[in-house]
DNA sequence: TGAATAGTGTCTATAAGACAATATCCC
DNA sequence: GGGATATTGTCTTATAGACACTATTCA
């Protein structure tokens, strides 16, 4: 990792050194799980089980342990979700580190914040029924409910940062199953961003990309004619 | 701050807790302090004079004490530097949180990188002078002396965040002195951005945001023509 | 056949790149 | 006056929004 090399007088140092000797903020990571259900972005929020806040609703969180990155100790949150971390393919992201020193009633409690996303159908099988665990719609960017910790100002920070990458990012996709029509993409946009898009110029500016490959399929029976459905190509397609 | 309130079992849990009893790592805070000077971009590095690594260069950085903020750490990193921190108005921005379990031989250390915008007289009274503090060009978004622990990585990262955000905030400003020409402007866009950029478009794009306002000044004799200066207008200016 | 949305083509307005013509200032 | 850049204006090209029209599919 290090660019430099461990000297000799490194070695005696290190061996010498006692983190613990020297006082440091806990550490936990906290993961804005979100999806888009229905017209409306959902963030999954857990039922804290323990003091402090017994019984109010909050984001998953763990404490990071020595030995686990970020990254993993965010995974060991989503696992307090009903998804199986494992499995987990949706998207992943690092998001903002909140460090006021008094926003846990514990002590000074330093929290990184991760983003992830999957579409509406990997939590539904697991989503809302499992007691504790509940998709809270997000409004104006907000989620209604009351929020342990700064947890509402997390949220709000995820959101943006969704609404941004929007544009100039594959975010989007993540929230979608693996076969979409345009429309549905369309929509899953509004929903994001709050504000109805023109389709001509949508249609256009997504074809464009050349990210999306047709299936070759129509979505199911739906009263009208049905649209064409497609699917995300990361790299870039048969014509980049 | 927490949006909940403290309950009767809280206040007896929070009495018996201790967050040393639970192993956790060390938090530190570096700081990726950048000018923009004759054509490059400059980082400001610190010779690093105690273990490990002593001698090498490195980003500033502090262990963050448990009463202060991650702003104030960073503000107490870049003290390490030449510039006052109480005197310091530039950009400063939560950057990202570095976590590898293997990034530093103390042990696990976390770290929360911020960058530092100021522009390049504000540096040269104390900067590069001044013994242990060097400004190390970027060539290609990294630089060309070999860093501690992964401060290479968090450079880049650095120059990556403010190349995406020259496109879309005021963060360019934060480079110039209070008053500039369109073509000092551009001259620093383009050496954040390593490539030309085309006047004419260039102009009109600064001038239609509304946020340069004419000093009704021209710059210093230059052998030709002087440009007019004109100052940054955060808010909106007269036609906003 | 009618309802309803998918998908295509055309026109217009806006922003970016190219280029030409002056306008100034310093030497 | 001559050199050098600033500043303005025009033309061309790419992109987004608006709108009209045709194509399908299901009830």
């Amino acid at each position: 990792m290090a660019a430099t090399e461990i000297t000799a007088e490194d070695r005696a140092f290190l061996a010498a050194y006692d983190p613990a000797a020297y006082p440091r903020p806990s550490l936990t990571v906290d993961v804005v799980l979100m999806t888009a259900d229905r017209g409306r972005l959902r963030v999954a929020l857990i039922e804290r089980s323990e003091p402090p806040f017994r019984g109010a609703w909050s984001l998953p969180g763990v404490f990071v342990a020595l030995s686990e990155s970020l990254e993993a100790a965010a995974r060991r949150a989503l696992a307090k979700t009903a998804l199986d971390p494992d499995r987990f393919s949706g998207w992943l992201e690092q998001l903002y580190t909140f460090g006021a020193v008094e926003r846990d009633p514990r002590g000074r409690v330093v929290s990184v914040a991760y983003f992830a996303l999957v579409p509406p159908e990997r939590l539904a099988a697991a989503g809302e029924g499992s007691g504790a665990v509940r998709l809270a719609p997000v409004v104006d960017g907000a989620v209604e409910v009351a929020l342990a910790f700064d947890h509402a100002a997390v949220v709000q920070v995820a959101v943006e940062r969704l609404r941004g990458k929007l544009g100039y990012t594959d975010v989007g996709f993540a929230l979608l199953p693996p076969a979409f029509t345009l429309r549905a993409l369309q929509e899953l946009h509004e929903t994001i961003l709050g504000r109805p898009l023109n389709k001509d110029s949508f249609r256009r500016r997504m074809l464009a990309t050349g990210l999306l490959v047709p299936t070759g399929d129509r979505e199911e029976p739906v009263g009208h004619r049905p649209a064409a459905l497609y699917r995300f190509e990361p790299v870039g397609g048969r014509d980049g």
